[in-house]
DNA sequence: CTATTGACGACAT
DNA sequence: CATGTCGCCAATA
């Protein structure tokens, strides 16, 4: 029954999006590193729109470059309380002390 | 095959 | 720091 409903890409994008412990997040482009296409970016956030595993996986921890929030399938609000909750905090849509809990 | 779209990034102004 | 423009890539019609 476990038939891949989704592209290789989806699914290394996806592996690479596990690894990111709580309390820290990641962004689209170093994502895109990951999976060894560093100018990916925009097909990783494209990725996780179309994923199917809304939040079983931490899709949430994933932020534009800059700190920014970027954007979410279930809306921005969601995402940013779902990292509050998890100790990341936000303020005007941007992450705080952003450099310090990206994780690379 | 081409055109369009979108949870982006870097740079110019 | 805010906004606009261009480039980039994968999925879809």
């Amino acid at each position: 029954m476990s038939e891949i409903c989704l592209t290789d890409f989806e699914k290394k994008v996806l592996a690479e999006l596990r690894k990111v412990p709580l309390g820290k997040v990641t962004t689209y482009k170093i994502l895109a590193e990951k999976v060894k296409k560093p100018r990916a970016a925009r097909a990783v956030g494209n990725a996780l729109n179309r994923n199917p595993f809304a939040p079983q996986i931490p899709c949430h921890r994933v932020v534009k470059s800059n700190g920014g929030i970027g954007g979410y399938a279930k809306g921005i609000k969601v995402k940013i309380s779902l990292l509050k909750k998890e100790g990341v905090e936000v303020k005007n849509n941007k992450i705080v002390n952003f450099k310090k809990i990206i994780y690379k």
